[in-house]
DNA sequence: TTGGAATGTCAACAAGGCTGACATAAACTG
DNA sequence: CAGTTTATGTCAGCCTTGTTGACATTCCAA
């Protein structure tokens, strides 16, 4: 278990130094602490319009993917249909969320968010931006790349699958 | 808020370039599908012993600070001592967990672990460990500064204190 | 001795997961 | 065309884990 060799940043190196339990264990609590800072804006925010995450999960990939189905969006918030209609069903019934039955598919309801649907998704987008945006800026442009590198490797391959996806524009 | 100069990676750089939202927004969806991949291998393995996430985060900070008290763990849980009250309540009643009366101050609980309450936390903490030292050494040691740098700015401060806590031996 | 802190407990409620069962419409398949 | 599968919605009921409010106990400290 001893390395004597190249302590972290050794170029190139796959060093193991720094994967001692501890160092593990501090990973561990990073992603805990962090997700809750992470939450905590928009959580705020949800609570005064009467809703939870799970209505802020459905806003944001339907504003991700506009027009996409219920079956997709079960796929990848990885809930039943019972839990994600639920939230849909208040959504709409709130009109913040349209959906529309299929062309080609009729079986199919392609979900859009509607004006007011965009302004609460506005609304907890920023908030959780200028959150992730001051820890980049803070942290720089290297670290950056660190971060989503070790957090894709976290992720199941099938996240991984929806994480890839759409304007994979940058990085 | 166009930006002509430096790309990421300027040396030293506050680069700005890369503060789109679009890149934020996969900061925001790489938190969100990493920790489905973070929780999900203690999820399975809490759910064979009838417990749930809220029994492994007591779990682990009990083991982390044998000792400490109930009013700590809930600054560092961020619950109601309702709700961590019939998690430890549990926990106690089934043997995994000892709550102590304190010697200097006799209305304080200090928790410690009981030897099947180890049991059940390395299994937990094995399994976690496994995913991120796997996550760790495919993104390499450069990658895994940058996670943890990001993470430690996206905390809310009171959590940052908690994070720095204990034993800081690496980083 | 009294106020307040630390803890525990009871009751009630809500969000958001889950399962199971069932209904409907549309599409696909032989 | 008949039968099956798919996509969706809905009802009912259960669980965990969060919440608030109220109240009791213990005991440190001024």
């Amino acid at each position: 278990m001893v390395e004597g060799s190249g302590g972290p940043g050794t170029p190139g190196g796959e060093s193991l130094l720094f994967l001692t339990d501890e160092q593990l264990r501090k990973g561990i609590e990073a992603m805990f602490f962090a997700y809750r800072g992470f939450t905590a804006d928009p959580d705020r925010i949800l609570e005064k319009h009467g809703y939870g995450r799970a209505h802020h999960r459905a806003v944001h990939f339907i504003n991700r993917s506009p027009g996409t189905t219920v079956n997709n969006l079960l796929s990848i918030l990885g809930v039943t249909k019972q839990s994600l209609n639920r939230v849909l069903r208040t959504l709409i019934e709130d009109g913040l969320v349209e959906s529309r039955v299929g062309n080609r598919d009729k079986r199919e309801r392609h979900l859009y968010l509607t004006e007011e649907g965009h302004v609460l998704e506005a609304e907890l987008s920023t908030a959780q931006r200028a959150r992730m945006r001051d820890a980049f800026r803070h942290a720089g442009p290297e670290a950056v790349a660190g971060f989503r590198t070790v957090l894709e490797a976290m992720m199941d391959p099938e996240m991984r699958r929806h994480y890839g996806r759409l304007k994979e524009g940058g990085q």
